[in-house]
Parts: C-alpha cells; structure tokens; sequence
DNA sequence: TTAAGTGCAAATTATTTGCAGTAAG
DNA sequence: CTTACTGCAAATAATTTGCACTTAA
C-alpha cells in the first residue's frame, strides 16, 4: 500500500507550506496538515481521497472527509496535483504533475510512477482537425505474476 | 455525439444474433436489442450505459436501465466488449476489443477510436519484477482549439 | 472585517443487488 | 422443467453541496 505518508514534523510542515504558497493557495491548518502528509519529505505520492483521509486520522490530524475531497481539488485546480482516473471506481491524485506513464496494479488497485525515460513513443495519432491534443495519458496495467 | 446507433432490421438483428452466439451468450430480447444496436451495421461504438439505454428507449426497445448495465458487464465478461475508464464519472464500453488508443473529447466528454497506426510506441517500462503487463491503456485527450 | 475555508449531513451520480416474475434451452 | 435473465426498487460507493460556523489576510 502507498499507506507510508510523510511524518508530521516542524520541517513537513514548512515544506508544505512552501509548496502551498508557491501556488498562492491559503495556508490553512488542515491544508497545511494535509500538505505536509503529501510532500513533507519531497517523495511523490498517488493518493485516493479516502487514503489520505485515513492517514491523516492515524497522525492525529482533524480534518473531515469532505475537506479532504475540496482540498485535493482545490490542490489540483492548483496546479498543485493532477487527478489520474485508471479504473472508474476512485479517483486518485498525484503530486507528480508531470506528464508521465503510471503503472496500474490491478490485484491491489494501487497506482504508481513507471519511468519516464523508458516510455518512447516514436508515433502519435495527431490530433483530428479542429482539436489539439491537451494531454496523453499512458497506463499500464500490471498484475502479479 | 456517438448518438447514432445502428436501426433495428432484421439484417441488424441477425448480425447481433451471430455476435452473441460467437460467445456463446444467451440470446434473450433485451440482449438482441442492444446487440443490434451495437454491433448491427458492423461499426465500432463507444457507449455508456445512459446513452444505450436512451437508444434503446428512442427505438422503440423495451430495456430497464438495470439491465443494460448487467448486460454491457455480461458482454465484458464474455469478450465482446471492453471497458475503457476515462474520467472517472462513468465507463465506456467500445465494441472493438483490440487493445487500442482512444481520442477523448474533454469538451464533450466523448470517447473515440484513435488509429493504431499511428500510434508507436518505441519502448516500454518493463513491467517491475514479480509483476507482468497486461494492457497498456493509451488515452489521448484532446479538445476543440 | 470579510471573503474564503471547514464540517457536518443531506444530496447527487453511477452502478450494483435482492428478489419475485419471465423466458430460453 | 430448470436455470439464467429481467425489472423494478432499494442499496452502495464515490463525490459534491448547502449552510451555519470559523479563520486567514
């Protein structure tokens, strides 16, 4: 499970808060927890809602589920986070914004990054006329073998 | 809009009816129906279950709701369709079930088919170790410029 | 002080399920 | 006949929203 989330510490915190401030997003107390769970220790993460809902109960942070949904959107609206849909059921979140390749695991349904630099795509359909592509998404699906 | 639906004739129905039979699924009414209005004229669509339903209910068919979903899910399990997830809010299920790019229109929030040869993919991230790739799902997102 | 953020609980949306009735093999 | 399918309505699951309250700027 991506369970593992960063500690909350006085450094966690004031990364976060950098992080919320480099996109001018208010520093409240339950973003700045939240912020501080995601990128308190620079490592990216794929979170569901309820994921980092639960994480945050388990350091003793207070925040409710529904903020933690406007609070991931608001993330995103950002800039701050992109939303990667892979099977339907959830939405997950990455800190990553980049434009990069995902690994879908599909016996725990958990997301994670695969390397970028080993995705080459030679080829792209171009976009139909009177459209322009806006993002690719590219998942690959992995099971336990 | 992927409005358009096949009519209901009897050409329609017979190539519904060798469809369902191709995978051994029950040829019930309801199943004919929206295998007709599917696969009837030999084109590939990309439906949700709203939409078929509406369809179905525009030419006259007689399906609960309930059902086109129970039955979109019986034509995944018996390989005749694929589910394609891509924006979280509902599934699309494509009637072509080779593993190929999709064009989604953001503005629309349509889904369709993207041509698999122009989409080349050089190289791969190698599945992690303990694990194996069984799909690789490419969505490219455009929208109307 | 004031617009923006928060927490509930209630509302929505997409989808599934239980169960009694109906139909295919 | 017998098992699978269908329809409805009720149940779920993920997410959003309305509204009174709190807080950052």
């Amino acid at each position: 499970m991506d369970t593992s989330f960063a500690d909350i510490t006085d450094r966690s915190m004031e990364m976060g808060a950098n992080w919320l401030s480099r996109a001018q997003v208010r520093p409240t107390r339950q973003r700045l927890s939240l912020a501080s769970l995601l990128v308190g220790d620079g490592c990216d993460r794929h979170v569901t809602a309820e994921g980092l809902f639960m994480a945050a109960k388990e350091k003793g942070e207070s925040v409710s589920l529904a903020t933690v949904y406007n609070t991931l959107r608001a993330f995103c609206d950002a800039g701050l986070m992109t939303e990667i849909t892979v099977d339907g059921q959830k939405s997950y979140f990455d800190t990553c914004t980049d434009d990069h390749p995902h690994f879908f695991w599909e016996d725990s349904q958990e997301l994670s990054d695969a390397p970028s630099a080993e995705l080459e795509i030679a080829r792209l359909p171009k976009a139909p006329e009177g459209a322009e592509i806006s993002r690719v998404d590219v998942i690959i699906r992995v099971r336990r073998s």
